[in-house]
DNA sequence: CATGAATGAGGTTTCATTCAT
DNA sequence: GATGAATGAAACCTCATTCAT
């Protein structure tokens, strides 16, 4: 019988995939707290009960789809990235990516602008939920190979993290959320621009 | 008898300010969800039924919250960034104020970080909900004066909009809700010069 | 200072029929249950609070409420039958007037059909209530009468009361609450003739 | 697994039962309103939530309890009645059945005269509420054969249904909700002899 | 493993009643 | 007397979670 990392068979594999999926999909539209478990049940075609056989409980579920949602794009994104030959290159292609992959996958967008933001509470009550640690690091590290290659002028990296994320962010919620009332690929080359103009190295 | 704009009486003001103020506490700091209303009604001193004499329901606690926190603000900064000479000079002065007032108000900025961003079940049944419309309307003003004047490259205002609000919305939303581990000043100064350099008339 | 028998001014007396009659109006429309005080005191034009100088609480305006209401009308049908020469006669007329009152009246035949019935908790909390007792003790006498003076055989005078009221009760309720589908008039002199033919002494 | 008309498993029809007559209980004596569905449950033995398995409301609990206790006796009263062989016959058994059926099961007598009547706005609300519409809707028929056979004279059905219907509902009502104060099997008889002979054909 | 019926704690909201003005 | 803002108890209903089948 083959059995997975989890200790799952396939059937299982896929039994939880589309629990997850389901909770995304319905979390994205509806919001945590306004999704009921029976929800995502019922999307994922299995019995309430089950979606507690792979996961803790409703918290869980929720961490679970953001941790292994960013998992699986980041490893895509990092592949693409990496042929890039100069950091600024790496740069733009990563936001590039990112704006691609929520472009495409509305349900994403919308799931991260909606569920990104938790209480103080919930992050004290599960001080691992990090769900964009990875990413950000990620970010971090292209940051500084741009800054160091001499492409980007010596900044914070923090800053420009801050800037790049937070504008992502901020832009595809309002495009995901309001209902996508602008073009999104004439932002984004306007954003971009002004990022790498902002960071070029000073005469 | 003392009556005022919505026809309530002195000391009813000052109670439906105590409840919108309990209110905002407790949002910011447990989120909508996990607030009941009778946390905000022993906050703000008042009986559980007391708080519907004012707020219809609780949905509408979370929108006037927004509404009236984001006016009175507003406004203050209006006052404060007419005062500035150049159209530079008021970007600048607007975003410094802007991050201020969420520094000396920390509450308020957990508040906004936490409940900005609802579910579009949420949108479509509030349609007219749309917090910081007014807030991003003075800031595109604000952008668009600034190229009038030729301080700033004529890029595309609504770019520069949501790179500016993005910005501080995610700067702060980190630094709030994961409670303030970085300088806030030392990285403000860092991205406003980004910026600004960005979006500088090239020659 | 002109004072009544409850040693209410003029004025007051006015405000109590005020609150009685809007009462009765709202208790007809929506049933006692979904009357809120508040609208009572709408509709008669007066605070909350005012509604409880006048009686103790809500059960008792609905107690008062039905005793004035039949007081009232009993005195004016009792005036007008006791012209009747015969018993048979004086029934015939109690029939008419009884149906007329409420043909006439249809929020107080509703609020009758309506309320009229009560829970034996609310019985044994007021035993004092028993709404139409002095109403059926008039019918009981005009039914003796009529059995004495010969026109009606020596029935149990019980059982014809019963017949009359109830049939009374149920033809006005589905013809005031279902929504007046037949005509009245016609059934009211069917109904009287079979009754009168059914009580006919027997040769 | 032995499946019923609703779909539901043999244990749940028991406890669909159980519910039903525990809120047919409990409406009967302390009427819908003064009835927590907790009360219900707690007779029933089953947990709160449970009731809401079984019905989507409290208002549905009313009507269904309503629809099935009727329908379920007028069927074993049909069964019964059309053994008689002359229409007479049939519709005194028929007020016999009736009575009978009521005095051996008192709380559904106290039930039905309780709840019976609703508001305006209740049958607003839910126009299909007619709970008795079938019963009368058999009586009628027997009444139109009872015409046809020449036992009856040609007299208004409706006027008779009323007579009929609103005697046994009034004198079940005073005779449940007062506390039995008379007997009811002599006046029930007095009660179908004035009827018989009111409507007996005349010469 | 999977199911889904059952549980029961908990929250929003209503509204009769009170009482300071 | 009259007002109506304030109170707070109480109830319907939801839904995460469990567990017998």
């Amino acid at each position: 019988m083959q059995r997975n990392l989890r200790g799952l068979k396939t059937k299982q594999i896929a039994k939880r995939r589309a629990i997850l999926e389901a909770a995304i999909e319905s979390f994205a539209q509806k919001g945590f707290h306004n999704t009921r478990i029976a929800d995502v049940a019922q999307q994922a075609q299995v019995a309430d009960g089950t979606v507690y056989l792979y996961f803790q409980n409703k918290d869980e579920l929720l961490i679970k789809a953001f941790e292994e949602m960013f998992d699986a794009n980041l490893q895509r994104i990092r592949d693409e990235v990496d042929k890039q030959e100069t950091g600024i290159d790496r740069l733009n292609r990563f936001f590039e990516l990112h704006v691609e992959l929520f472009t495409e996958n509305p349900r994403i967008a919308q799931f991260m602008a909606v569920e990104l933001r938790q209480s103080p509470e919930f992050y004290n009550k599960y001080p691992e939920y990090s769900p964009f640690k990875s990413y950000m690091s990620y970010m971090r590290q292209l940051c500084d190979q741009a800054v160091n290659e001499g492409e980007v002028r010596p900044i914070n990296t923090e800053a420009l993290i801050m800037i790049i994320f937070g504008t992502i962010d901020f832009v595809l919620t309002e495009w995901s959320v309001k209902g996508r009332v602008f073009s999104l690929g004439i932002i984004k080359n306007d954003i971009m621009d002004i990022i790498r103009f902002g960071t070029r190295p000073r005469d």
